[in-house]
RNA sequence: UGGGGGGUCGGAUAAGGGUAAUCCGGCAGACUUUGGAUCUGCACAUCGAGGUUCGAGUCCUCGCCCCCCAGCCA
């Protein structure tokens, strides 16, 4: 979007980055991107870049990428290249603006030191569980600490020594002196800086005090110039905190504005429960194609387009919200309808013998690559007396507005020939095990000359053509739209889906498939989206499918079946 | 019973005192060598009660409901 030349209707965000521009509050636009080194990112980071780095680009600003490595414990270097790695995925680009919060560490310590001298910070020996005590309630004020009114000579004695490593881990704390009785818990003396003796994943041993998350955070993006600092509503009640360090630091400040952060039916998006799916074994790893993240969005066969489409159409507000899966996946057939190469392939194959074509005869027949896009052209496939149809494609009986195979019905195959079934064998247990049909060799390319109509096109492979391959069909991670809806006692664990994989092997694909690399994507006519998955090897292909097509006769099957 | 936010079709967003719109989903139909895609049509919404106004989703008052906050996590 640029602005000016739209007509689309702007979220709350972008009218006040305007307004503040238009009123001369800030004369240039600069975001960040902050996430904390502790996990993968996932389909709600998504849609927080593409709001800090989409706002920053149509405003003609920048967006930095900072990670917010406060906490040695929980972080790790595992996570910053996972995370980098994913943004430049999603197409969005920090230049050379890649920083750490852990790059602050000095600056962060003259500004503890700054805030003592004011008489604005104690260090306080308040056990853990005493902090939590002295803090009062929601509904009741706290209690001042016993330490509070230290003087400013031994404060800035002991929080040098604390960070001299004199002090084991716990003993001692820095603590903002606000407002013991303030609504707002956040300013209830919160801290500043814990003694926490461990290894940064940048800054090593150099450091065994740390600044809490609300002590780096507002600084650092004054630091970096930061004017609109987005994030979501979780953070809105420590804005006035932010705003009070940076007032007492005297130092700029940004714009914090807040966003609902994203909700999507039938899955979870935080990065606790995406951990403990993980480590629960419940998924096969951050990537499993089942899981929100970047990475399991992308070994499935999500694209960066399709993604960001969908951080484009769930708009920003400040409304709590669950967004329909259906949209996510809506996106994705709109950009692969467009873009990914037919191919045919059959998953739960049906063996069919053409008894009046020719035994070992072969022919090549024309199929078109795209017919969304003429300039992908078209390729050959072979065509034989023998044959794989899909076996939903052909039913013994079939209910009413059943179009394909049935006894005694002609199907097409499709870019080949008219099809018809005379027979059908089954083995002792009654099952069909295989189609005896004729084809009209007068029908080649799939059109009758005597004009007559069949009313379904069904796909094929040559059985002494076709690929193997194993397929794993994904459904929904969870039962329910509400993963968190359970009944006292229980967590969304109980609401996993047991069937949200199902591995399909003894598949077969066109043999044009035998080259192709992992990652691409394909759709199998009338099925879906298949991503070749990284675990395929030389001659022992792995599709995921990503999503299905829209399926029209399981609605009517649907209907049938309720009604 | 503190503090901070929020309530518009089934879902998500618009409308900033003047026709409640768009997208997804649902339903029906057209077309179709993918029961795909595409196209057409239909159904469905302003939390409630007062008030201001010629006119209120929008402004005012009073309610109701929902979410977040009591980490030395971010």
């Amino acid at each position: 979007m640029t602005l000016g030349d739209s007509n689309q209707p702007m979220d709350f965000i972008r009218v006040a980055v305007m307004d503040d521009l238009k009123a001369g509050r800030y004369s240039r636009v600069h975001t960040r991107f902050p996430p904390e080194p502790n996990g993968y990112l996932h389909i709600g980071h998504a849609k927080a870049m593409c709001i800090d780095f989409g706002i920053a680009a149509e405003f003609g600003g920048q967006c930095n990428l900072r990670f917010d490595d406060t906490n040695p414990v929980k972080e790790d270097v595992e996570y910053v290249e996972s995370i980098q790695q994913d943004i430049r995925w999603l197409g969005f680009d920090w230049e050379d603006r890649l920083y750490y919060a852990s790059d602050y560490f000095e600056r962060l310590c003259e500004y503890a030191v700054t805030l003592i001298t004011k008489g604005k910070a104690y260090v306080c020996d308040l056990s853990a569980d005493d902090i939590r005590e002295y803090r009062g309630t929601l509904t009741e004020p706290g209690k001042e600490s016993p330490y509070r009114n230290r003087t400013v000579e031994d404060n800035l004695d002991l929080f040098a020594r604390m960070r001299a490593g004199e002090f084991p881990d716990g003993s001692r704390t820095l603590r903002a002196k606000i407002d013991m009785a303030s609504g707002n818990i956040n300013l209830r003396d919160p801290v500043m800086y814990r003694i926490i003796h461990a290894t940064h994943h940048r800054t090593g041993d150099a450091w065994c005090v740390y600044p809490m998350y609300d002590f780096a955070h507002g600084q650092s993006d004054s630091i970096e110039g930061i004017t609109h600092s987005l994030c979501s509503l979780e953070y809105e009640d420590h804005r006035p905190l932010y705003n009070w360090y940076l007032d007492a630091l005297d130092i700029d400040r940004p714009r914090q504005i807040e966003f609902a952060r994203l909700n999507v039916s039938f899955t979870v998006l935080s990065k606790r429960k995406l951990l403990r799916l993980v480590q629960g074994g419940h998924v096969k790893g951050w990537d499993d194609p089942r899981m929100p993240t970047l990475s399991g969005l992308r070994r499935r066969g999500y694209t960066p387009e399709a993604i960001r489409d969908f951080c484009d159409r769930i708009g920003v507000a400040k409304k709590d919200s669950m967004v329909d899966i259906a949209l996510l996946e809506h996106c994705l057939r709109e950009d692969l309808n467009k873009r990914a190469p037919r191919v045919m392939g059959v998953l739960k194959p049906l063996r069919v013998v053409i008894e009046n074509y020719p035994e070992g005869r072969v022919e090549e027949v024309a199929a078109v690559n795209n017919p969304e896009d003429p300039s992908a052209g078209t390729r050959t496939v072979p065509f034989s007396r023998v044959l794989y149809i899909e076996q939903d494609d052909f039913r013994e009986n079939p209910p009413p507005k059943y179009y394909r195979f049935a006894p005694g019905r002609e199907v097409r195959l499709r870019y080949a020939y008219f099809l018809k079934c005379v027979g059908v064998v089954k083995d002792a247990q009654g099952d069909v095990v295989e189609l005896t049909c004729t084809y009209d060799p007068a029908t080649r390319g799939g059109d009758a000359p005597d004009g007559r109509k069949v009313k379904a096109t069904i796909h094929w492979v040559s059985a002494a053509h076709a690929v193997p391959a194993r397929v794993r069909l994904y459904d929904r991670l969870f039962v329910k739209e509400d993963p968190d809806d359970v009944d006292g006692g229980q967590d969304f664990l109980e609401n996993l889906n047991p069937d949200s994989l199902e591995v399909l092997t003894g598949c077969w694909v066109e043999p044009s498939l035998a080259e192709s690399k992992p990652g691409s994507i394909y759709q199998f006519e009338r099925q879906g989206y298949f991503c070749l998955d990284p675990d395929a090897a030389k001659g022992s292909l792995v599709f995921n499918r990503a999503v299905s097509l829209k399926d029209q006769w399981a609605r009517i099957e649907r209907a049938q079946r309720v009604g």
